[in-house]
DNA sequence: AATTTTTTGTCAATGTTTTGTATAAGTTTA
DNA sequence: TAAACTTATACAAAACATTGACAAAAAATT
């Protein structure tokens, strides 16, 4: 097995139990009844977890409390485990009471995956980092893995990129690996059928289509039924899937700011084509750079994600309204 | 839905009771009086049910508060139950042919997915497709998805789109849900380490690239440890990376015959820069026009599935003996 | 229409398994 | 030395199994 140099993180027993939520005693108890994780030990015996080990306990917890039995799950594997909850996710949405882990904690054990993903970049090792993604994610949550892991990873990487510490290809490679998760990323709870509905892609020239992509599942998140069309797009296009999927709001990510030219005319011509009725939000590393042709035309601009959020809230409401 | 008979899903009799709506004892009264669902056992005696018994459990409920007798209909098959349901509801009650209980074999249930997918194409229905995914990978397999169900769809949408029916968003629409849907489909049992490693992207100027995510897809399958950069790469970068991971082998996908210049420039740098130990896989639905070029540099050109995975493991054997 | 028989959902009694928690006595770590 | 960890054993509540019974509803018979 490759798992054994895989996880730097070594924990003891009582900070996997405050991390996973579970108990102390009943984190031995599984072990030995169903080897639901197999920690290696120290010298003289005591318990030695990785990461893994707390995202298999997080999502075992999670699943017990939904009525599964312990004994039959213990020897799930991760994605089992969390198909399995995804499954679930339409019967009811209790939200769990979340661990006690104090927001000082918390910081502290995204500060901790970030490093942790860096390295795995600056190694080039695609496994390790979707490994620590997925653990991430796991003890996380989606949201608050991209908004303050994902998002403080991907400009640490773009600053690494320029002062030359990191090639184009590292990011090739962290960037593949992250829209292979979005997968697990996605809220899967099917969004009710008068969900307003949204169309997010990149506009002709912007190649780059992870920001496009963490929008839409933001978006998703907020109940909004998303249809995510990848990148590059002429403005035809953009048009005609809004019209198909007769969109309330249209997402657009720009990520760099070369091609000017390009860029202003087909939001332009974007405009012209969507008129007035669907809302047109601009977000990216590179929005700020057109923000004189943005606010000409009447575009949402993004700030935050916080900003997003409620940006959002208003346009379905607004769009609730008016029905 | 949640009919998908993944073998994954192992409850106990509460939790079936809560899903399907079929008190716990009762639950147990029709298996003891009509065998109506044969659930295993835990070591110490418990019932275990799975995803299809909850499923026919809930039909069985929906048919006897319709006025069914549950002596005559516990027997029943899944399909035979849904039929009963169907003819229920429609009050011009049209008996229906009873092609829905024959076994259609596996090519023509391969059709059927095809037809409907594509249809969800047409009325881009992203969601509606994406469903129509998840149920043909857990019923076929991911391979034969691949190879029976994508890659047929795929040709069809592209003749579909130069023949006007189509635009270029439903194909950017359909693409981005397959790339979702890259994680299931990859085969996420470690790798061990002595696998032999490969790299797997797009030459600089091919912005196409799902081929290479599907050649990734199906290199994993083959037992390699795959590193997937995602498209649009300069010769150097890529050279890079298969001296980072030390792999034996880089896979190439050409999808369009266009910028025949620079695709040309940049195989032949490539070539140089990567030595001859490294071997040269391409493929794709371009590879044939640059055919001239491939034998010329000495590629290996993938003319089929078949002929994809015999390389491979003819590459992976190779490396082997020389160690 | 009245009576008997069968079907069907429910329940109670009693014993077993599962599962979270607790206690006791010894060991490792800082 | 104190705190945290270990193993081993114990225990009780919850959940499950089995058996058998019972009454209402449905069907069959008289």
């Amino acid at each position: 097995m490759d798992e054994l140099n895989d996880d730097l993180g070594q924990y003891l027993i009582s900070t996997v139990s405050k991390r996973s939520g579970v108990k102390s005693d009943l984190v031995r108890a599984w072990e030995r009844r169903y080897q639901a994780v197999t920690p290696t030990r120290t010298a003289g015996g005591h318990r030695v977890y990785n990461d893994q080990d707390i995202a298999r306990l997080k999502l075992l917890h999670k699943a017990t409390t939904k009525g599964h039995s312990i004994s039959l799950i213990a020897l799930f594997s991760l994605s089992d485990l969390k198909t399995l909850l995804k499954e679930e996710c339409d019967t009811s949405a209790i939200p769990l009471p979340q661990a006690l882990n104090s927001k000082r904690n918390q910081s502290h054990i995204t500060e901790d995956y970030i490093e942790k993903c860096y390295a795995s970049v600056l190694a080039f090792d695609a496994r390790l980092l979707e490994s620590h993604f997925e653990n991430a994610i796991v003890e996380l949550g989606s949201e608050a893995f991209i908004e303050h892991l994902l998002t403080p990873l991907l400009t640490k990487i773009g600053k690494s990129w320029q002062e030359g510490e990191l090639r184009p290809v590292h990011e090739h490679m962290a960037s593949s690996v992250i829209r292979s998760l979005s997968y697990i990323l996605r809220n899967n709870s099917p969004s009710p059928a008068n969900a307003p509905r949204m169309i997010v892609t990149t506009p002709m020239g912007q190649l780059h289509e992870l920001g496009a992509m963490l929008a839409a599942i933001m978006a998703e998140f907020s109940g909004w039924q998303v249809t995510y069309l990848g990148a590059d797009l002429p403005a035809e296009e953009i048009a005609i899937a809004v019209k198909y999927v007769d969109a309330q709001a249209l997402t657009l990510s720009l990520s760099f700011a070369s091609d000017d030219h390009l860029v202003h005319k087909e939001l332009r011509r974007l405009k012209k084509l969507i008129g007035n009725d669907v809302a047109l939000i601009v977000g990216g590393r590179a929005a700020h750079h057109f923000q004189g042709l943005l606010s000409e035309i009447g575009v949402l601009t993004i700030q935050s994600y916080q900003h997003f959020r409620e940006l959002l809230k208003e346009l379905a409401q607004s769009q609730n309204n008016s029905c």
